[in-house]
RNA sequence: UCCUGGAUAGCUCAGUGGCAGAGCGUCCGGCUGUUAACCGGAAUGUCGCAGGUUCGACCCCUGCUCCAGGAGCCA
């Protein structure tokens, strides 16, 4: 019986024989050699099969083998003939654990994206997507280990929310035995009443859009993670954004170097992530604009293009914060030296990649919350679980939400956020 | 919802009002160190759907469907 190893420990087992079991990613042959790369997961290695080490059987099976066969082979483990620190396994057995039935349809060559997005489910074996894959659940990982290692505590938000806060338009309805319910948007609200609860809480899970946006920053279901902590300000809510995203690169970054140079990923302007992030306000960004020629003025709210111009100026994160109060939602505290403004910051992540962060401190007043309920025209009713807060030990306290697949893209170098999640959800496609 | 572009072999694409094409993949053959291997040979079509113009339409016209990019939208 020999051992049954992964391919990412090969190295560790020079000169044993081993059993590896995987999926056939790719073959070339010449006459008395087969070349078979071997995908477990773990990694791919290629699998040599000899004439003279194997029987006349065996050696003829390995000629007909199409791609994505699920085998097992045994062989010696040894260094590569011509790459050092790479590994490959002289096989002395093969056996066929399943034949595809039919030819796999993604081969090594360049597909089409609606293609590619039709098989996703098979797109999702290929070493790029499988990269993007691993960088995913580390970036998830990175956030989990923050907060919980910083004080927080994991609090679940609720996907069924009873009443839309805004209009329903952007939101998707569901049938709750009879009543409208609405899949979240965000947990944030939840969060509040938590912070009161726990002092630091954080939630993390999938939110839905229903707007039919078609961009490449945009999904129906997407990923989000939401710290809210009691006493904490705007100024601390920044510094707080700050070192978590700082601490999640760098974890990225250790952990995932191999699979973001796999994908081609330009690590040094990930190594630039540090400590401070410039910070400026939105009337500075503003500024910014019209010297490059854009005609904004105040009181616009930035699309793509215009956070592209004001981060290009940066080489880390910027944080703008103090936009005017019409662009932002009702729970943001007024600046108290100039009401007009909110208390609220947005962190623009470098090289175009746009909004990744977006929140703020909260109004903790209860008279101007209900003013500002009033003024956006929502139904009081349904927030006054939520000014309960405000009425029971009002505290002052601040928060953010961080876009899971915004950030995959930033950190792999992806134009678009489709390939950052599973199996994503976009305005015409649901399936597979 | 709007604008623009697109749909031809399994995939990526070229094509012209007059016999449907290439590369890759697949299949067969060759090669002892290949790296999206290479070399030789073969098979493969509802030209998105429906209608129209024409002696003749993959090509021109009309409608529709789907996709992509962008806009709007986007606590």
């Amino acid at each position: 019986m020999t051992k049954r190893v992964k391919i990412d420990q090969l190295g560790g087992e020079v000169g044993e024989r081993v059993t590896i079991e995987g999926w056939l990613y790719n073959k070339r042959s010449s006459g008395k050699l087969h070349f078979l790369e071997l995908r477990d997961g773990s990694g791919i290695c290629q699998c040599v099969v000899f004439k003279g080490d194997v029987s006349a059987e065996i050696f003829a099976k390995a000629d007909h083998l199409s791609q994505e066969t699920s085998l097992r082979v045994s062989g010696v483990v040894r260094e590569h003939a011509k790459l050092k620190g790479t590994f490959e396994v002289g096989v002395t057995e093969l056996e066929v654990l399943a034949t595809p039935m039919r030819e796999f349809p993604i081969s090594p060559k360049e597909h089409g994206t609606d293609f590619l997005m039709d098989n996703r489910h098979l797109w999702l074996r290929s070493k790029r997507q499988h990269a993007i894959l691993r960088v995913r659940a580390e970036i998830i990982a990175a956030v989990r280990d923050y907060f919980d290692g910083n004080g927080f505590t994991l609090v679940d938000a609720p996907i069924f929310t009873p009443n839309a806060c805004e209009g329903t338009s952007n939101l998707f309805e569901t049938d709750y035995h009879g009543d409208a319910a609405y899949l979240t948007q965000s947990g944030q609200l939840y969060m509040e009443a938590a912070a009161a609860a726990v002092g630091k809480a954080y939630c993390f899970g999938p939110t839905f859009r229903a707007e039919k946006s078609k961009t490449r920053r945009h999904l129906a279901e997407f990923w989000m993670v939401e710290p809210e902590v009691a006493f904490m300000d705007l100024e601390g809510d920044m510094e707080l954004a700050e070192d978590f995203l700082v601490s999640v690169v760098a974890r990225v970054l250790d952990k995932r170097r191999k699979e973001l140079e796999s994908i081609e990923r330009d690590t040094s302007k990930l190594e630039l992530i540090k400590k401070p992030f410039p910070r400026i306000t939105y009337a500075q960004a503003i500024e910014t604009l019209q010297k490059a020629g854009h005609d904004a003025k105040h009181g616009d709210d930035f699309g793509g293009d215009e956070e592209t111009v004001i981060s290009n100026g940066f080489d880390r994160p910027v944080i703008v914060h103090r936009y005017p109060m019409d662009l932002k939602a009702f729970y943001f505290k007024k600046d108290p030296t100039d009401p007009r403004l909110a208390l609220n910051m947005d962190v623009l992540a470098p090289e175009g990649y746009g909004e990744v962060i977006g929140g703020g401190q909260r109004e903790d007043d209860l008279a101007t919350l209900e003013a500002a309920i009033t003024h956006h025209k929502l139904p009081m009713e349904a927030f006054e679980w939520y000014l309960d807060l405000r009425r029971y030990g009002s505290f002052p306290h601040a928060g953010f939400g961080l876009g899971i697949e915004r950030t995959v893209a930033w950190l792999c170098g992806l134009p678009h956020v489709r390939e950052t999640i599973p199996f994503p959800r976009m305005l015409n496609r649901l399936h597979p």
